[in-house]
DNA sequence: TCCATATATAACTCATAGGTTATTTAACCG
DNA sequence: CGGTTAAATAACCTATGAGTTATATATGGA
């Protein structure tokens, strides 16, 4: 499959999109998703490793422990997608575009 | 099932996501859709079903047809919630958000 | 009314998703 | 080395998704 059908189907699960939020606090393991989600092990194990097929999450070896960690770069990637599609819903899209470009040479010289 | 979840289920297909490009140029037909996609009826039938459940288009009739369009309230609400992750990937992320508040009172004030 | 056209529904196949429990592997510690 | 803890894998079940062909329904027109 491609990665922005991988993306979007890994954030079509409610629990999966649960793991990203509690990832955005910081980094976590196995255990510590499975109490809360009131959920087996492998059933966690499975969650996060098409959460990483996807590209949206990483994990790191501490001890006996996997850590996950938040990779924001496929979020941007579906993010973008959707993007093209602003002009349909906002009436300002426009407008908001211009100021961005503004905003980016500003950024550009400054930073 | 959720309705972010059926949005991001819909837009996890790479036919949905072409059948959504194609309705940004402009109403279309099941027969339209199925030529080019070298897909049977009810298989375009059964993908615009997928859509119109997860409140990514509408359908109307003229004569025989059934013209599908977009509607995309149900791609703000996915973009909003991947919004919230941006200060993962954005770095400029709260500078934008400042000169966005900027740029509402404005609007708020000339239009 | 009868026929043609466009779409939807029914019935089926095959593959995959999400969950379970039981077992195995990996890493630390006494 | 032997035990303990954390996670992954195996094997299995059930439900759902995406496609097919065949049939039914709805609309328009001669």
């Amino acid at each position: 499959m491609d990665a922005l059908s991988n993306t979007f189907a890994a954030l079509a699960d409610p629990t999966r999109r649960a793991i990203l939020a509690r990832l955005a606090l910081g980094e976590t393991t196995v255990g510590e998703l499975a109490q809360p989600f009131a959920m087996s092990g492998p059933a966690v194990t499975k969650h996060l490793k098409v959460l990483e097929h996807a590209g949206l999450i990483s994990r790191s070896r501490v001890a006996q422990q996997r850590p996950a960690k938040l990779e924001p770069a496929a979020l941007k990637a579906a993010s973008d997608w959707i993007a093209e599609y602003r002009r349909f819903w906002d009436a300002k899209f426009d407008d908001l575009d211009a100021y961005l470009d503004e905003l980016q040479k500003k950024n550009g010289e400054s930073k």
